[in-house]
DNA sequence: CAGGTTTTCGCCTAACGGTCGAAAACGTGG
DNA sequence: CCACGTTTTCGACCGTTAGGCGAAAACCTG
């Protein structure tokens, strides 16, 4: 039962890591989590665990990642570890313990057991489905600028996208929606950027894909 | 620990289940598994466990698929499952122990604990990595027709996909490569089918996707 | 009001998938 | 041996989508 929470912090993806003040791995990092409860399923039990780092309601994402049950993974007996994936989104900053700090997803310390493997497997698989899902509404706040939402996006995926295609791409799949606001330029000028929303909070695949698609499952657009 | 087996077999898509003979949930029909070993991680336990009902061998494809936990999915104390996929080629007939054998997965008998939504859960994530990945390379002989192949993957995805696109989305893709030889037609002629393979037979994602991809990484095509 | 900045929007192009139909290559029956 | 049916193969066309570019819009400062 273990968490990496992703955010995009300060145009990084950054994860939630805790520093460990005793035997084993003492001081290096290690993600959130705990042992599982006789009445509770996997998901119940990483956020109870999860409880103890941040306010788990501002969690916009949890997911299973996969099971880490390497018999070497941790000295001793074996533990069989769930691993998630969390997201909080970028425009709120959790208060979290003294030991708790935020790190770059791409340059981490020195990390406890496994935990470096599986915080990049959830980097993966965060990029992934920030590909062909709506899971971009996990990373942003309720209203963004185009380009606040490239700015996510980019630091997500670790390369730049393009905000025209970005916004483009959204926009024909259904998930974007104009909130009729707009922001301030910043103090070098420019024009007013308008504000968006994702139209649905929950997650939602992107119609599977272009790939061998059903014959008759075609121009769903609304 | 247990594994939805699948294999496309007289047209449709089944999976391997076993009778169980005792209480409780006599006489339904349930996934192979069992505990895990305390040197062994969960995919080498895995496969020792089908080893008792198949030559896992033949198995071409095992992937973890997701972690069940709900308290109360088993009676008595509760039990973490941890899930697979597994998938045999379709040229090869294992052979299985007497309370075993293969039911369409779209068509299920009565079915043990939650055994029905683990094949559930199989079929989905087969058919969603047959469209973005060469996962049908697990399904199909190492020599295969264009014509077998579309049969393989419309019993695989429930639908009709056509043979012309098939062929052009996997070659596009630099998986499928001609042999040079042919088939002898059948009893009613028709022209001979050429053979194909897959080029590799690891497993590969195709190149994302199309969606907001890194803007170098085009054009990709051997 | 000129010049710089940022966002927005339309246009063009390339690539890809869906579909259709013609052509190729075989068998059978007259 | 030739007409016909059958099956596979291949090219062509079309609509959709993403990537890229640049002009226009809308703001700032000096």
């Amino acid at each position: 039962m273990l968490a990496a929470v992703l955010q995009v912090r300060a145009g990084s993806l950054q994860v939630m890591l805790w520093e460990r003040a005793r035997e084993p791995h003492a001081h290096r990092w290690s993600l959130p989590g705990g042992g599982l409860g006789d009445d509770e399923d996997v998901e119940a039990s990483i956020r109870r665990q999860l409880a103890e780092k941040v306010d788990v309601r501002q969690l916009s994402h949890v997911e299973q990642l996969a099971v880490f049950s390497n018999p070497s993974r941790v000295p001793g007996p074996r533990v069989v570890a769930t691993a998630f994936l969390g997201l909080v989104p970028s425009h709120i900053d959790p208060v979290v313990p003294s030991d708790t700090t935020w790190h770059p997803v791409d340059a981490l310390p020195a990390t406890a057991f496994d935990h470096e493997a599986i915080c990049r497997r959830a980097r993966n698989r965060l990029a992934s489905k920030l590909s062909y899902t709506n899971l971009g509404f996990a990373l942003a706040p309720p209203e963004f600028t185009i380009s606040a939402l490239r700015s996510l996006y980019s630091a997500a995926l670790g390369y730049k996208v393009s905000a025209t295609n970005l916004q483009r791409v959204l926009a024909r799949r259904g998930l974007l929606e104009p909130t009729g606001g707009t922001v301030q330029p910043g103090p070098s000028g420019g024009r007013p950027a308008a504000l968006f929303r994702f139209v649905s909070g929950e997650m939602r695949i992107t119609d599977p894909f272009a790939v061998l698609r059903p014959p008759s499952a075609r121009s769903l657009g609304s």
